[in-house]
DNA sequence: CTACAACTTGAAGTGCGCTTTAACACAAGC
DNA sequence: GCTTGTGTTAAAGCGCACTTCAAGTTGTAG
C-alpha cells in the first residue's frame, strides 16, 4: 500500500483516527491524497503530528497551534513563531500556576475551625470568625 | 419586604441570580421560602454562599462542594469534611501545577532551532534534531 | 463469494459551570 | 391604570477538544 492509512498513522502517532480528522478539519494538517476516497499519508505527517503534540503539551490551544503552523507570513522561522506565541502563553501559564498555588494554600488553611455543623460555619463566616 | 429577593442576595454576594438558581438546582442551597412564587432568603444564605465561594476558589467542583455541604453524616464537623476532601483535591492541584510547570519549561525551550520553515522542523523532529 | 475490518461523512454528544432565551407573572412607582 | 423592573420556568447555548454515532463504502483474507 502506497502511503499510510489514517489508522496506521494513528497507531504510530498514538492518536485516534477521529483526532487526526479533527486536526485536518481544524486546519492543522494539509489535505492528504486519497486512494478511492481514503486518506493516504506521506510519513512526513508524523513530524507534523509531533509538532502539534509539542504545541499542545506546551499549553497551546488547537487554534493557537494552527497559528503557529500556518498563521505567519511564509518565511517566518519556526523559532520566531514559537517565541511570539510563547511569550503570551507564558503569561497565561504563570496565572494558572498562581491560581493553583492559591487553591493549594486555601485547601491547606481553610475550615480549621471547631464548628460542629455547617450552619455554625455559615454564621461564623458571616461574622468573619471562620476561614 | 421580609427576607431578601434573589436579586438582592446576588448583589450582596456578587453573584448572578442565575448562578444562585443554578446552585439551588445543584443541591448546594436549601429551597428558600416563597412569597407569591418568588424566592425570599434569610440573610444567613450569605454565609452559605461565602462557603461555596471558598470551596470553589479552593478548586472544588460544584459536585464536590455539594458533598462538603450535604454529603457527610450529620454531625461530621466541617473541619473533618474539608480535610477529607482537601486531601484528595491537593493531589489534583499538585498535578495541575506540575503540568503547568512542564508547559512553562516547554514554552521556554522548544523550537530554538535554525530551521527556516515548518517543513524543515517536521523533518528535523522526525530525526530528533529539533526540540 | 463472503465476511469482516477499516475507512468515509455530517451531526450530535461529552463535561463543566454557569448564562441566555423565551414566554410569562407579579410588584412597585408614578 | 400603566409602565418598568424584577421575578418565574424549562430548555438551550457556550467554549474546548475531541469522541461517538449512524449509515454507508471499500479493502483484504480466506
Amino acid at each position: 500500500m502506497r502511503g499510510l492509512s489514517i489508522g496506521q498513522v494513528g497507531k504510530k502517532a498514538e492518536l485516534a483516527a477521529s483526532a487526526i480528522r479533527y486536526y485536518e478539519r481544524a486546519g492543522l494538517l494539509p489535505k492528504p491524497m486519497r486512494v478511492s476516497g481514503q486518506r493516504r499519508y506521506d510519513p512526513e505527517i508524523l513530524g507534523r503530528l509531533e509538532m502539534i503534540r509539542i504545541a499542545r503539551i506546551s499549553g497551546f490551544t488547537v487554534a493557537e497551534t494552527k497559528t503557529f503552523l500556518t498563521g505567519f507570513p511564509a518565511g517566518t522561522k519556526p523559532s520566531a513563531r514559537w517565541q511570539a506565541l510563547a511569550a503570551r502563553k507564558l503569561v497565561e501559564i504563570e496565572a494558572v500556576i498562581q491560581t493553583a498555588r492559591r487553591m493549594k494554600a486555601s485547601l491547606e488553611t481553610r475550615f480549621r475551625c471547631d464548628c460542629h455543623e455547617i450552619a455554625d460555619c455559615e454564621r461564623a463566616i458571616a461574622a468573619k470568625r471562620c476561614r
